[in-house]
This record gives C-alpha cells, structure tokens and sequence, in this order.
DNA sequence: GCCGTTTTCGGCCCGACTGTTTTCAGTCG
C-alpha cells in the first residue's frame, strides 16, 4: 500500500494543491489532515486512528464517494455515522466543520512543519508546546541555539536531522514534478490561445525535465499588454515583478508558489526564440558552423521552422527532450542520434498490481482494461511475501493466482497476461522466495523496499547480489527515490549497470511521476552496455497505466529506441525471450 | 470514532529502525 506513491497517505496528505476536482483522493486527504491536527491536538489516539483506518479503507474504495447516499458510505469498512456525514458535507461544501475548526485551532506555520520528512505530528507538537514554535523560521532559529537538543524525546542527532529536513523542504520549495507542472502550463494555455497566433512551453517544461522549478511559456502575439492584464486577472496567478520588462511577465501560481514566466515575441521570432529559450546553454553553444554557433544564428535570423534552423547549421533535427548539451550534439555530429521511443511503440504493459496485493482492480479488470487500450500483453507482478503490508502474496496465493491467470488466459486470447512477481530483495540482497517458486513465474522483477537507509557500498552490493540472482529478470525503481519527496538510497550506477550486462538484467524506468527511476542521465550508460530498459508504470489501479507516458518521455530524454526497451517487444517475441531467459537460469541453477 | 460482539462497552493491525527516556516512543513503509 505505502510502495506505489500514489497510495502514501503521507503524501496525499500534504498535497496541497488546487490542481484537483473532488476525487476520493480529496476525501482522504482531508481525513489524513484531521488524524494528524488530532494528533497535534493531543486527542485520543484510538479516535484519530479511526480517521487514518477510514482514510486507508477508502484508498481501495473505487466508486466516487460523492455519488454515495450516506447509508452506503457507512457501508464502508471503517466508516461509521460521524466520518460518513463529514463525507458528504466535504462532497457539498469542499470542506468539513471539524476539519475547518481544527485547521483554524492551528498555526498555518505548524502545518507546513508537518511535511518535514522523519518528523510526525507528536514530535511538531512537542516542538510547538514547549518552545512555542510556530513557523519553519523559529524551528530554524531554536536548532541553532540548541533549544531543540535539549528537549525531552529529541537530541543532538534529531536536532541535525531536523536542520536536515528543513533543508530539503525549502530546497523543494516551488518546485514541482512535471506531471503537475505541465498543468498549470495547460491551464495557460487555454487563458492565452485565444490571444496569440503561437504558444509553446519553453525551458525545463519543454525539455521535459523531470522536475520543474519554473513554468516558462513563449507567446507570439500583438496584444502584449492585454495579455498580460488578463494573467494578472488571473485568481491562481498573481505578478511579481512588475519591472520584469516590456517582453515578460513574471510572477507566481500561487496553489504551489511556482514561479511562472510569460515571454512574448513577434510571430515572424518565434521559432527562433523558441530554439534559444528551450535549448540549454551549452546545446546552443555546441552547435556550430563555421565558428559561429547557434545561439548567435537565432539571435540574428528568423526561421520558419526548428527544422530549418537545424538544418541551416548542417545538423539533423534534434528533439526538444534532448537539447541538454549532454551527448545528442556528439551523436547528431557522428549521425547516430537514436530514432527516440514514443508511446505507440510499447506493445505490452508489465510491473502491476492487482488485488492479489495492494492493487485497487482484480486481476481481470486490469487484463480486460490493458487489452481495451489495445496492447499484447500484461505482465502481472504482484508483491511478494515480505511485503506484509503491502499484502504481499503467500505462497498459496501464488498458486491460486496462477490459476486464475491460465484461466484468463484462455478466456482473452490472443491476449496474454504473463506470471510475474515484484520480489523484495531483503536486507542481504537475497529474494524472498525459494527457488522452485521463483521458477514458476514467466519474470521476475527485483526491487528495494524496506530498509533504505543503507550506505552506498552495503546498498550497492544488496542490489548487486540481486542482479546476479539467476531469476530476476529486471530491476525494479532501482533507487526507491521518490522526486521532491525522498532521495533515493545512494547507489553506484555503474556497478549496478555493469552486474546488469554481466548477468543480462533489464532496468525499468518506472513511469510512475513521482519516481521516474532509473534516472534518465543513466540511459545513455546502459545502452553503452547493451543493458535494455523497460518502461513500466508501477500501476496499482487501471487509471495509472497512462503514467506510461511520463516514462516514455524521460526515456526519450536518455535517448533510448524502442529496440532497446523490453516491452516494445511484441507478444511472441517477449514470450520467447522469457522462455529463453528461464530456460538459461535453469541451467545455472 | 469504529467495530463486534460473549451487542451498548472495551479494545483498537505489523515490524524494523532510530534515537534517546537504558527500555521504549515515534516514525515510516
């Protein structure tokens, strides 16, 4: 339940964002919240854990609760008559009273110190009532004086763990992943369309970065000044920096405090401004002909298409994703440049969860789903044992599953769903199940989910030991980062790449947004070792196989062909490739 | 606050890790 993000209440938690419409997920945030203010409070933990129950309940509920009459909300495992009546008040009024009342009771300060990784409500609470903090600032100010070491149930180390966590908050402050990014960026886009004869997303957004710290937009339009007036009109937006020049608007979306920059041109410079505002420094600099490289070319020239303008420097077009001055400008001199993956190219979908663990759909409702979109294939990887929490699969449940899947199997043909498991690799890098029933899956995917405060060098070789297990076949999200939420365990990528080639192990991108691990930067490395990839969403629900597409796009970003990733391989030919690679690891074991 | 009765009260999910209070509370997954 905890290892796909989608599912981390934590997280729900603190997501605070106007970007939403009343989901389910909006209900259990506002549950999640009133456990934690109850906590703050000191109320009865038994009560408060009544409100984290309903919430984790309502996380396998798939009806939109606002479409429930109340006597079937209190239906619901650990909804009783009071959370039921705060449901429909949520679903009628966007918030509830008892919610609404604590949240007053309570320093919008401490709330925000509630995100503070390592730090739960009963330790901010300590802080707030025997020092009197209320903000991150006083927080700051009592660690330096060493007020908080002193305190009962803190020390020394909590004291620098905080000054820690505090960092890394306000390192991420405003910055957003791209999923989220891209929002605001369509939200603009629909306000200005009408107003401008082109629009595109420029810099990091373009680029499709992973992580975004500004929202850059490049507007051709003759009505600069109304435009800008209607941003500034604007409820979510709100100007910052009224001198930010006559070709610019600078200023905040306030629900995430992300910097947002408007560029305007004319339309016969917007090509050219687009190349110059998307395109890293170093690319634009990279590329040259006859000593004058391409930023001076566009500052002086207009082209009608990037195209064109690439062209005119005897270069191949280059993607947009690629522009980051890392290794597309070598590979485009050399012609290499890879014919980059696109979403049409993934014929199958593996790494998913269904209700044989701490998925929200059957098994056949994932299949039926998966062939709806028009796939070959689903490769089903339920959690294993160790995975208690995450109800990971007894032995017994194995067997029960696999039936299910030939029964399936026979029912949806030419479909195929095929036997995996998502394996935990355990503290000494060892797989949680004996090897006749590793030997009676199709695949097997190794991935790190408990214990993840290794050292690089005892991390290192836990995964290295894995690789080398002959059952697994891919290594899964293989840092475990969670982006603008948790560093990953620290890792020596070459290693790991290199045990992968040595032992013939494919590494997922998982597309899931928040981890898009393993990091594109390593792409490029891997395919030095002709290591493939697979691109993978992590899905515990059917909605998130669309993730899909975040990690196609930072595939691409690594430069990475269809030939090179696992499930672009049709039905028969993945189907092969398993049974070889099983055929292979029996021989070994 | 919810649940499940031995139904109107009494009990309330797991395990590992960390740091600190040296025997356990808080946090996380």
């Amino acid at each position: 339940m905890f290892y796909g993000h989608e599912n981390c209440r934590r997280c729900l938690f603190l997501n605070f964002e106007k970007l939403r419409v009343l989901e389910n997920q909006e209900i259990i945030r506002q549950l999640s919240l009133t456990a934690s203010l109850m906590e703050l409070h000191g109320e009865n933990p038994f009560k408060l854990r009544s409100y984290t129950n309903a919430a984790f309940n309502l996380e396998k509920f798939q009806t939109p609760l606002e479409l429930l009459p109340i006597d079937e909300l209190e239906d619901i495992d650990g909804v009783g008559k009071s959370i039921a009546a705060h449901i429909r008040e949520i679903v009628d009024n966007g918030i509830y009273g008892k919610l609404d009342k604590l949240a007053k009771e309570t320093p919008k300060g401490i709330i925000e110190l509630l995100k503070l990784q390592g730090f739960g409500a009963k330790k901010i609470r300590a802080l707030w009532l025997d020092l009197g903090i209320t903000n991150e600032a006083e927080l700051v100010q009592a660690c330096l004086d060493g007020r908080v070491a002193e305190m009962k149930g803190f020390g020394e180390k909590s004291q620098a763990t905080l000054m820690d966590a505090i960092t890394f908050l306000r390192s991420n402050r405003g910055k957003l992943l791209y999923v989220k990014a891209e929002k605001i960026f369509e939200l603009i886009q629909d306000e200005l369309n009408p107003h401008c004869s082109s629009l595109s997303a420029i810099g990091e957004l373009r680029r499709k970065c992973e992580i975004i710290t500004t929202v850059e937009v490049l507007v051709a339009t003759d009505q600069i000044s109304s435009v800008k007036d209607l941003i500034s009109g604007l409820d979510d937006f709100e100007l910052s920096n009224e001198n930010a020049g006559p070709f610019s608007w600078k200023g905040l979306y306030k629900p995430t405090e992300t910097k947002v920059i408007i560029q305007f041109c004319s339309t016969n410079r917007f090509v050219s401004e687009q190349m110059l505002l998307s395109g890293s420094s170093v690319h634009l600099a990279q590329i040259e002909k006859d000593g004058t490289n391409l930023f001076n070319i566009l500052r002086k020239n207009d082209f009608e298409s990037e195209l064109q303008a690439y062209q005119f420097m005897e270069f191949p077009f280059i993607e947009p994703e690629l522009r980051e001055g890392l290794f597309e400008v070598s590979l485009a001199r050399d012609n290499k440049l890879p014919s980059l993956i696109t979403d049409k190219d993934l014929k199958g979908i593996l790494h998913n969860h269904s209700t044989y663990s701490d998925g929200r759909h059957t098994l056949e409702d994932m299949a039926n789903y998966c062939k709806e979109l028009g796939y070959q294939y689903l490769g089903i990887t339920d959690h294993s044992k160790s995975a208690f929490f995450a109800r990971g699969m007894s032995e017994e449940k194995v067997a029960e599953q696999h039936a299910e899947i030939e029964a399936l199997n026979n029912k949806l043909a030419p479909f195929r769903i095929f036997k995996g498991i998502e394996s935990d690799i355990l503290f000494d890098g060892s797989l949680d199940y004996p090897d006749e029933i590793l030997a009676s899956f199709d695949f097997v995917i190794a991935s790190v989910h408990m214990i993840l405060n290794m050292d690089e060098k005892k991390a290192t070789d836990r995964v290295i030991k894995a690789v080398t297990n002959p059952f697994t076949t891919i290594l899964g999200h293989p840092t475990g980062r969670l982006l603008l939420g948790r560093e990953g365990y620290p890792l020596n990528h070459k290693a790991v790449i290199d045990a992968c080639a040595d032992h013939k192990v494919v590494i997922e991108i998982n597309a899931n947004p928040h981890r898009l691990d393993l990091d594109w930067r390593w792409i490029q490395y891997a395919l030095e070792k002709n290591v493939m990839l697979s691109i993978n969403p992590d899905a515990h629900r059917k909605a998130s196989y669309h993730d899909l597409h975040y990690g196609i796009l930072v595939a691409r970003k690594g430069g990475l062909n269809k030939e090179m990733n696992l499930n672009s391989m049709d039905m028969q030919q993945i189907e092969d490739y398993f049974n070889k690679r099983k055929r292979t690891k029996l021989l070994t074991v």
